[in-house]
DNA sequence: AAGCCCATGTAACTGGTTACATGATTCT
DNA sequence: AGAATCATGTAACCAGTTACATGGGCTT
């Protein structure tokens, strides 16, 4: 069910057609809430046609179909996002990536972490100029959409992946100069 | 894949049985990074043993059998941890709830925007309860293995999630007052 | 000995991915 | 005219979920 409620989202700052709705699937959506290929996306639109959420407002050229969100896609996305929330496992191979560091002794996680937190930095400055971009090329009166939410969320993000694992880091050289330490002492008090 | 690493990173803090694997899953892991029930734990942990990368170390009571990570398996976990970041999708159906917000009107964006954070400090309440009884189950001198690292990540990431969803209200109050702004401008214009 | 949780197994189904396929339009 | 890209469609396959099933061991 989550993806009609993906699509319903976008349609819900635009009406678009299936082409370009799987484009904007490839931004900040599938890396950080749902991803879903043109494949999965044509069907569903159909389907979504024929319950009535959503509704063809224009047929352009190259048999593209444009497709809004109806009265009836706004209540149905509304009534889910107010419903109680299912506790619904997440998939994310990045965030599995960054928790398993620990799994590594001190001297790969001092190199990884400076890879991960070097491939952050590239990645928010990205982000960064994506979000350039897209202000000046937007009218600043509109009232803001999906793409902006998703911007700042996933600036945020990248925040906190890059303070967690400095943290992360930290905390196991503390760990690791404290057990030098334990050690240490062991030896002087058996030498005593 | 994902799978097996996911497993291989429980396992590399020490030896467990499939039935336990279960239940870690279900804590940090299901929530941000991967989710997987018994029905595919335990036919991974054949095929995995199969491949080398897990060894049953002990059969206990009731068939369980407890598994440890093998060299190959801690080789296999270090070779995909620095392999080149793959751009792998995320499903994360809460994220999505999230980033939909600006799809609702103001009245209804308040309405949620508050039971949202009402839920995250119950949810917050929770992990920094959880993780005090974790330090006090815990050997203070132990290495930090992966449990701490999820806890602190999930900490930090709730805290995110208020303070965007606190960021998305206020922005849209902005974009609602200023354009209020404008409308009343344009009245006093015409009214001249 | 009855009932409950521990511990594992597996089969049917569903949602999602990969791969193949094709027509229409624009660009050069 | 040919190449590139737009725009859609669909079928086979695979990973993951749901549901059913079962035996062993602890507790009362």
């Amino acid at each position: 069910m989550a993806l009609r409620y993906a699509i319903l989202s976008l349609l819900a700052d635009r009406p678009d057609t299936g082409y370009d709705l799987t484009k904007r699937f490839e931004g900040m959506l599938s890396s950080h809430a749902w991803h879903a290929s043109h494949s999965q996306i044509y069907p569903e639109l159909r389907r979504m046609t024929d319950d009535g959420l959503v509704e063809v407002i224009e047929e352009g050229a190259r048999r593209s179909r444009t497709y809004t969100i109806t009265d009836a896609g706004r209540a149905a996305l509304r009534e889910w996002l107010f419903s109680p929330p299912a506790g619904t496992p997440a998939r994310n191979e990045h965030v599995l990536r960054l928790l398993a560091i620990p799994a590594l002794d001190l001297a790969d996680m001092r190199e990884l972490v400076a890879r991960v937190t070097e491939d952050i930095d590239a990645l928010e400055a990205g982000l960064l100029s994506a979000r350039e971009q897209f202000v000046r090329d937007t009218d600043p009166d509109a009232r803001p959409g999906f793409a902006v939410g998703a911007m700042e969320f996933a600036l945020r993000y990248v925040a906190l992946e890059r303070e967690w694992a400095t943290w992360l880091l930290a905390e196991q050289e503390r760990h690791a100069a404290g057990s030098a330490q334990v050690r240490s002492t062991v030896q002087v008090n058996d030498g005593a």
